[in-house]
DNA sequence: AACGTATGTGTGACTCAATCACATGTCAAC
DNA sequence: GTTGACATGTGATTGAGTCACACATACGTT
C-alpha cells in the first residue's frame, strides 16, 4: 500500500509545492509585503500593459468587489497605488506610484532570487529536464482548472517566456481559451 | 535578459508551486475543512504516534501559543478533537475524536487524489524522473530552511516513505538534525 | 426616448483567525 | 524555597476578508 510509487510521488509533490510556496512567500514578505494579496496586486500592476480597473484586478486576485476596494484602499493609503479615471464612468483605474513600482520590483526580485536558489541544487541539464516535466504537469492543471485566483500571480511575465511561447501556463491557457491577453487568465 | 534559461525555469517553478498548492488547498477545502491551519492540525494529529501536546502541535503549525489554543478550541467545539491530560501538569494532550479522525482521513484522501491527478499527465518513467529531481531540490530547501511551519504538514507520512528512507524531506532533515522523530521537523 | 437590467465601485456591519500582552499554574534546578 | 523557564489560557485588538446593500453609469429593448 505504501509502496505504490504513485502515492509516494504524489505525496512528495505535495510537500514540494508547499515548501516552494512557503519559501517564496517568506522571501516576498521579507522584501516588505507580508500580505499575499497585496503582493500579488503589486506584481500584477507591474505586468499589466495598461492600467487595469479595480474589477480587472479583483478577477486576477480572486477577490470579491468589496475585498478589492479594501485592498486598493490599503495600497493607496500606503502610497503604493493611486486611483484614476476608468475607461468608463463606472470604473476606475489603478496605477502604481513610483514608490509602488519600486516595491513591486523589489518583491519580484526577491521571489526570483528565492526560486533560483532552490534550483541551485540541480545541474543545468537537470533543471532543463525538470522544467520540461513541470511544464507538462502544469498544462494538465490549467486544462482542468475552473475558477479561483490567477495562477500566474507573482510571475514575471517576461521571464517565463509568455510571448515567445515558452511559458507552459500561457500556452495551455491559450489552448483552452483562445487568444490570451494578460488580463484574463486561468 | 529574458532568455536566461534559469530565469524562465525559476519563474515556471514559482507558478507551478502556487498552482499545485492552490489546487491541493481547494481539494482539501472541498472535502470539508476550509481553514488551512485546521486541516494541517487534523492531518498532523492523524500522524502523530502518541497524542501531542498543544505545544507540539503549535510548533508543527507555526502558530503562537495563543493561536494554538484558539485553534484547538475551534476544533473541540466542532467535535473533532478532545483535550486530555498531558505528560506533565502544565501540558495537555490533544486527541482526535472518531469524527475528527474520519474528517482527517477524508481530507488526506482528497489531497492525495488531487496530487495523483496532477501527475496523470506524465508516464510512469517521467514521474519517476520528476520525483528524483523534486527530491533533490527539496533536500536543498530543507538544508537552507530555518524556522517557519512544518514542511510536511498535510503529508501522508506512510505514503512518502519516511520510514523506509524514501522521503527526501525526512532524509534531509535527518542529515541536518540527526535522528528525526515525527514531532520535530523542518 | 424611456425604461429596465446589468455592471463597477463603494460603504456599513460583521466574521474569522490570528496577534500581543498578560495571568496562572507547574516543573526543575540551584 | 525561591527563582526562572515553560505550557496553557484569557482579554483586547488587529487585519483581511465576507455579505448585503446603495449608488451611479452603461446598455439593450421596445
Amino acid at each position: 500500500m505504501s509502496d505504490e510509487p504513485l502515492d509516494h510521488q504524489a505525496n512528495v509533490l505535495g510537500a514540494f509545492a508547499l515548501a516552494v510556496a512557503d519559501r517564496t512567500a517568506a522571501a516576498v514578505a521579507a522584501a516588505g509585503e507580508a500580505n499575499p494579496s497585496s503582493a500579488a496586486a503589486l506584481s500584477a500592476l507591474l505586468h499589466f500593459l495598461d492600467h487595469p480597473t479595480l474589477d480587472q484586478l479583483r478577477r486576477v486576485l480572486g477577490l470579491t468587489p468589496s475585498g478589492a476596494v479594501r485592498l486598493v484602499d490599503r495600497l493607496a493609503a500606503a502610497g503604493l497605488v493611486t486611483r484614476g479615471p476608468g475607461g468608463d464612468g463606472r470604473s476606475r483605474s489603478v496605477a502604481l506610484t513610483p514608490e509602488g513600482r519600486a516595491t513591486a520590483e523589489r518583491l519580484s526580485a526577491a521571489r526570483a532570487a528565492s526560486l533560483r536558489g532552490a534550483l541551485g541544487a540541480l545541474s543545468p541539464a537537470e533543471r532543463s529536464t525538470l522544467d520540461d516535466l513541470i511544464g507538462r504537469v502544469m498544462a494538465g492543471i490549467v486544462a482542468e482548472k475552473e475558477g479561483g485566483a490567477w495562477l500566474c500571480r507573482l510571475c514575471d511575465l517576461t521571464a517565463c517566456g509568455r510571448d515567445t511561447g515558452a511559458c507552459p501556463t500561457a500556452n495551455a491557457a491559450a489552448a483552452k481559451y483562445g487568444a490570451a491577453a494578460i488580463r484574463r487568465d486561468p
